[in-house]
DNA sequence: CGCATTTGACCCGCGC
DNA sequence: GCGCGGGTCAAATGCG
């Protein structure tokens, strides 16, 4: 509806993620993430209703793909590949529109009955990415939003792609980089 | 002119 | 079996 939704590739291209020391989230002075979901397959429940450990500190480095087993892949008509892996975020931001570095493209909106507010729904538009994002505002606090990220990028951001490849698992559309890095690589 | 966004319709799954 | 809700697709429109 804005027209100023239209979102670049990468307004933050500094946005490094240190997510397990969660320097990142205090590195920014937008928004500040309350509440760290970990949604994995058949797991997942409510998310309005999904109490997380709502800690300041997101202490979650045991973030892992939870995939392996599921025995309902095809829950889809699209690839069941990294449809397994679901992530969601309750993000305190003015704006919906949280660029990670990754670019989505909008593909609908529905308005939930639950929430006032609508729910988008967003496409990695990258080729053979099919990482899909759900964005919706906390009913609670429109203040929050809700990002829940599904599935698990096959290719690095693009805006971090000069980064070095990380071991650890990270949410999707974060990028891990080493904190004892400068967050410019010049 | 091309690409992204918007919006309505359609399809699928689950619950009653 | 029917209804409701959620999710996705596709065509149209607007903007860059």
């Amino acid at each position: 509806m804005d027209s100023n939704n239209h979102h670049p590739q990468n307004p933050n291209p500094n946005l490094t993620c240190t997510y397990q020391n969660t320097e990142f989230f205090d590195t920014l002075p937008d928004f500040e993430l309350s509440d760290y979901l970990m949604l994995e397959d058949g797991t997942e429940g409510d998310l309005s209703s999904q109490n997380v450990t709502s800690s300041d500190n997101v202490t979650g480095g045991s973030v892992e793909s939870a995939g392996a087993t599921s025995t309902n892949s095809n829950m889809q008509r699209n690839k069941p590949d990294q449809a397994d892996f679901r992530v969601a975020f309750r993000t305190k931001s003015e704006l919906e529109i949280m660029d990670d570095g990754f670019k989505w493209r909008k593909y609908g909106k529905k308005m939930v009955k639950n929430t006032p507010y609508p729910r988008n729904y967003y496409k990695c538009s990258s080729g053979g990415c099919n990482v899909k994002k759900r964005v919706e505002r906390d009913r609670e606090d429109s203040s929050y939003v809700i990002t829940t990220y599904d599935g698990v990028h096959n290719h690095e951001s693009p805006c971090v792609v000069y980064y070095n490849h990380t071991p650890l698992m990270v949410p999707h559309g974060w990028t891990l980089q080493p904190s004892s890095s400068q967050s410019s690589p010049s």
